[in-house]
DNA sequence: CCGGTTTGCTAAACCGGTTTTGCATCCCTG
DNA sequence: CAGGGATGCAAAACCGGTTTAGCAAACCGG
C-alpha cells in the first residue's frame, strides 16, 4: 500500500494535470458559473481522478469562517455526557446546527485548561453553558472578537443569551407541596460543579431558590435555611446529601430537588431509610429529564424545554455570526409544574410528630 | 464600542510593535528558548497588551495537524445525544482525548449528508461508530489519509479497531433464561437507525443473533424465527415491538432483548398487559447502561465496557495518529452477565397453557 | 469595422501563522 | 589573533486554499 505514503494532493497538481491554474480549479469547485460548463466539468473529472478533496483548513483560512459552532462548559466532557439534562441540551444545539449546517466542536477543559481549549478551537461562534458572564473565558472568547450566547446565565446587553423562567418553576414546585399540607420540606440545592467557581448572585441555584422562597414567603411561612443543603446534580449526590440530612436529624415529609438526578437519589436514600413515596416522602425534581417519567414512582418535577433551549441558543448564535440580526436578544423560556407519582398529601402523623420533636 | 469593529491583532502587528521580526514572536511562543530570555519575554508583553491570540486555523495549516478527533456517526447528532449508550461511549472518547490534549468534533450527517461533512473535518483522526467498514463515509476518510478506528465492526487489516465480545455476552444472557426454565422466548433486535443502511453481516445484531443461537443450540433447542422481532434502539421501539409481538399471537415468558432500552420499552408495555416482571415475564437486556440498575425492576442485562471502549478507541487512533506505534490492532473487551431483579423462573402455568395452546 | 462589453481564464496577492535557511555577532580556544 | 562554533535574530519559503485585479479574445450593436 503506497498509498499511505502518498502525499495528499493539492489544488495545484489538479490545476497541472488539468492544464489549468489553480484559479480555474477553486472555481470549478465554488462558483462554476463563472468558467465555461465544459471547462468546469473537465477539470472536476480530472479532480475525481486524482481524489482531490479541497483541504478543509486550508479553506477555512481563506474563507474566514469554519462553518463550526462551539459548545462551552466549564466541566470535563467526560463528567458530562452521560448528564441527561446535557444530552438533551445537546440534541437542541445539534437540530439546530444541523439544520444551519454547522458542525459541532466541543469546548472543555484540555490538560485542565480551559483557557487554552478556548484560544485552540477553531469555530464561529460560542455556546456558553454553566458559565457566568463575568467567567474569564468567557472575557477571553469576547476579546477573540467571537460572538457568543450565554445559556441560562445574566449575559451582556451587547449579546444574546437564553435561559428559562426558574423562578416561576421553582415557586410553582414549593406551591404544589405547601397545597399538600407539607410543612417540613428539605430543599436540595445544586452546588457549581467546578469548586473553583465562585458563587454566581445571579445562577440557576440562586433563580430556584428565590422562587422556592417566594412560595414560603406568600403563605406566611420562612424557609428554614438550616434545611438547605447542596449536592452535585447527580443521583449519588442526592442520595448523600439525603442521608447528610437524615444522619443531621433532620425528618422532612417533602424535599424540593434542583435537579431530576437529585430527586432519584434522594428517592432511592429514602427508601434505604425505609420510607415509601410519595406516601412517606413528597419529592418533585426539577428540568424533567427524559428518564423522569420511567422512575419509580414517575417524578413530579419542574419542565423546562430543555432542547428547544438548545436550539434557540444556536438560532440566537448564528443570527450573530451570520449578520442576519445582529441585535442581541434576552429570551426566557417557560417553565412548568409536571405532577406525577412522587408526590402526595403530608402524612398525619409524621407532621405530627416532627412538631412534638421540634 | 470600537472593539466590535476592531479587526484582529495578527502576528505581524506584535512584531512590528515589538521592533523584531514574525519568527521572533512565533518563537517566543512556542520555542522561548531559541530567543534571549529578555528578548522573549518582552515579546510576550507587548503581545499581551496588544491582546494577541495566534489564530488557530492559520496554525493548523501550517502545523499540518489540528489537534482534534473527530467521531463519525452516520446519525444525527440531534438523535443521537441523550441516547445513553452513545453518552457513555462519548464519556470514555472524552476522557482519553482530553488526557491527550485533543478536542473533540462530531461529524454527523450535515444538511442530511455524511459525505460532505466529512470533507469539512478538521481532524487529524476518525473515531468511526456504527458504521460498517465497507461504508462509502470510512472510504473516504481513508482517501484522505487519515488514520481511522472502527468502532463495533470489523475493520481493514491496515487499521485498528475495538469491539466487545457480543457472542459471548448474547450466550450468557440466553443460557440464563434458558437454565430458569424459559422456553417461549422472544428475541428483539436492534434494526439500524438509518434505513439505507445495508444489513451487515458481521454487525452487532448478527454477533448478538449469533450468541443467542449458540444457547439454545447447546441445549438441542431451535431459536424460533417468528419469535424474533425487531425494534430501534428505544424504550418506545421496544415498547411497541412487544405489542406487536402481542397482537400477533406470541405469549413468551421471557424476553431477550438487544439492548437496555428496548428491555425498559418491553417491560412497561408488558405491564400494561397486566404481566409482572419478573412472575409472568423475564427480561434480560444488552449493554449495560448506567440507568438499567435504576429501572424497575433493576435490569437483568448484558454490561460491556462502553466508556472502556471509547477511551480504548482514542488511545488506538492516537497511537497511529502520533506515530507511536503505527501497527494496527483490533481489541476486543469482555462482556458479562449482571444478574438484577427482572429476571426469574419461568411460570409453571403460563408455561403449560402455552403448550397446550402451541 | 470600430469601440465597448462580455466571456473565460490567469497571475498575483492574501489568509495568518510556522519552519527553513542564512547572516551577523559574539565567545572560545589554540 | 585567526578560525570555528554558538547564539540571536531576520528573510523568505511554505502550508493549501480563495479572491482580486487584469488581460486577451470573442462578441455585439451601430
Amino acid at each position: 500500500m503506497e498509498e499511505r505514503t502518498h502525499r495528499r494532493v493539492r489544488i495545484a497538481d489538479v490545476a497541472r494535470e488539468a492544464g489549468v491554474s489553480k484559479t480555474a480549479v477553486s472555481f470549478a469547485f465554488n462558483s462554476p458559473d463563472r468558467l465555461a460548463p465544459d471547462t468546469a466539468s473537465r477539470i472536476r473529472e480530472v479532480a475525481d481522478s486524482l481524489g482531490y478533496r479541497p483541504h478543509p483548513v486550508a479553506r477555512m483560512l481563506s474563507q474566514r469562517h469554519t462553518r463550526t459552532i462551539g459548545v462551552l462548559t466549564p466541566q470535563a466532557l467526560s463528567v458530562i455526557f452521560s448528564n441527561p439534562y446535557f444530552g438533551a441540551f445537546s440534541e437542541g444545539v445539534a437540530l439546530a446546527a444541523e439544520q444551519e449546517g454547522y458542525a459541532l466542536h466541543f469546548i472543555s477543559p484540555l490538560h485542565g485548561s480551559l483557557a487554552s481549549a478556548v484560544g485552540r478551537a477553531t469555530v464561529d461562534g460560542v455556546v456558553a453553558v454553566g458559565l457566568a458572564a463575568g467567567h474569564p473565558e468567557v472575557e477571553q472568547v469576547r476579546a477573540a472578537g467571537l460572538p457568543i450566547v450565554m445559556v441560562d446565565s445574566t449575559a451582556f446587553p451587547d449579546q444574546s443569551g437564553v435561559g428559562v423562567n426558574d423562578e416561576g418553576g421553582a415557586r410553582e414546585a414549593a406551591e404544589h407541596l405547601l397545597a399538600l399540607g407539607h410543612r417540613d420540606i428539605l430543599v436540595v440545592g445544586v452546588e457549581p460543579p467546578e469548586a473553583g467557581q465562585a458563587k454566581d448572585p445571579h445562577g440557576v441555584h440562586t433563580r430556584r431558590l428565590v422562587g422556592y422562597a417566594a412560595a414560603f414567603d406568600a403563605r406566611g411561612i420562612a424557609l428554614d435555611p438550616s434545611a438547605i443543603v447542596m449536592s452535585t446534580s447527580s443521583i449519588e449526590g442526592g442520595a448523600s446529601a439525603f442521608r447528610r440530612a437524615w444522619d443531621a436529624g433532620l425528618r422532612p415529609t417533602a424535599v424540593l430537588a434542583m435537579s431530576d438526578a437529585i430527586a432519584i437519589g434522594v428517592m432511592r436514600a429514602a427508601r434505604e431509610h425505609g420510607l415509601r413515596v410519595p406516601e412517606d416522602l413528597s419529592v418533585v425534581g426539577f428540568d424533567d429529564v427524559d428518564i423522569s417519567q420511567y422512575a419509580n414512582p414517575p417524578l413530579t418535577t419542574v419542565h423546562q424545554p430543555i432542547r428547544e433551549k438548545g436550539e434557540t441558543a444556536v438560532r440566537l448564535l448564528l443570527a450573530v455570526v451570520e449578520r442576519r440580526d445582529p441585535s442581541p436578544q434576552q429570551l426566557r423560556l417557560e417553565t412548568r409544574l409536571v405532577i406525577r407519582g412522587s408526590t402526595g398529601p403530608a402524612p398525619r402523623q409524621r407532621q405530627e410528630v416532627d412538631r412534638a420533636r421540634g
